[in-house]
DNA sequence: CATATTCTCAGTAGTACTACCGAGATTTCC
DNA sequence: GGAAATCTCGGTAGTACTACTGAGAATATG
């Protein structure tokens, strides 16, 4: 609600950019790119985490460009530490992962943002702009996940489960018990317990409470 | 993942714009505002959403500034026919409630952003660039219901839970037993039963299972 | 001070789930 | 054709959860 005195472009000078991450050949590109805007500036470069934190202390950059993996203290980390005591930074995450199981906790990390590293010159300038001027950004290929569900891709099954324990593990989570599981489904209510058997074997849970948790990681229940 | 076809207006131009709002005034003041900038280009005006959807058809705009309510048919309801039907128009939602329950609904009705009215000339002018090129811009205020959790506010607890319950509700949600439930909380396991049995009455749930998303859903997960 | 709420705990009984074991039927794969 | 995986089902036993009733103690609330 209360906004921490957004940069502006247009009436305080360039924007000033503070690049963090562990390659100096990305941290290159990112230069050359910015350099070719007038408004963008970047004051410093940091290699990790820890460093970016000092360096946004002293150079009080009006942004934070930063990779999630870094050594000694990695991206996410950096950005709760600068939440915490530098506020009026805006943090703007670079992630190659465009699987983003991370955009929850990149915000939550108080993150302004979240892009890709295949972004285009122009997109890493808007993103820029954007949480420059107190707005969130967020890559294009991001979207699906803001709102939670799992979308287009049905997530990589981690657990290596059969298109019948699937089955049983959705009846599960919406609260089904195994005799309804198991009418639903024409089987006994053996059958069903030795799919919950193996499904709380595979997926490592002691108990129901937990298969909910696993049926929606899976977007089981959307 | 695939990307449609982003704006770039280094390379193709003013960015067409498209108002739809049943304010004039609101047309108005938008209008002025982004006259000021010549990367912008307002190229029409709807006043419902079925011209919304309609115009959006004829012009072909980059974007489409979109009020949320609407006569006739609302802004979500356009956004979703347009995303349908023109993909390549990226729907930014205008809206007066910084309670933003709406955010997610937005999100998943193919918008690709949310801006509130009492945000300023610079702000818009940067949202409307951000999903212009193929990003997504949520004004700051919004920040906290991206990642689900009301953050500040604790969720208005719609079931009335106790102080106690909640404390039980976490811990079953972990999937922790009964037993280790009493255990870590220093009372006997009836008492935890008991608790349990309210929970469920309270939130209107037949088994374990089904707990966990409650518990989640107060946001006593993270 | 009376009332209500919350938190605590117990008895009793039934249902559901967990943990093993074994095993037949079917399909898939080499 | 044999091996492997999947799906199916049963026995037995123990643990966990559900359902209902009742009730004392502490803490707010009026």
């Amino acid at each position: 609600m209360t906004m921490t005195s957004p940069h502006s472009e247009t009436s305080r000078g360039p924007i000033r950019v503070l690049l963090a991450d562990d390659h100096e050949l990305v941290r290159d590109g990112i230069r050359a790119r910015l350099q070719k805007v007038s408004e963008l500036e970047v004051v410093g470069e940091a290699t990790n985490g820890r460093e970016a934190v000092r360096m946004t202390r002293n150079l009080k950059p009006d942004v934070l460009l930063m990779d999630v993996s870094m050594p000694i203290m990695n991206g996410l980390e950096a950005a709760m530490e600068i939440r915490k005591t530098q506020p009026d930074v805006a943090v703007l995450i670079l992630s190659v992962y465009d699987n983003p199981e991370y955009v929850r906790g990149v915000v939550q990390a108080g993150a302004r943002g979240y892009i890709l590293k295949d972004i285009s010159a122009q997109e890493m300038i808007t993103a820029i702009t954007s949480v420059a001027s107190g707005g969130y950004f967020f890559s294009s290929a991001i979207g699906p996940t803001l709102v939670g569900a799992s979308a287009s891709a049905p997530v990589e099954d981690p657990y290596g489960l059969t298109e019948r324990e699937r089955q049983v593990l959705t009846a599960i989570a919406k609260g089904q018990p195994n005799k309804e599981v198991a009418a639903a489904l024409g089987i006994s209510v053996r059958t069903v317990e030795s799919h919950r058997l193996n499904l709380r074997e595979k997926v490592g849970s002691r108990n129901a409470a937990q298969l909910y948790r696993v049926a929606q990681e899976l977007g089981l229940l959307d």
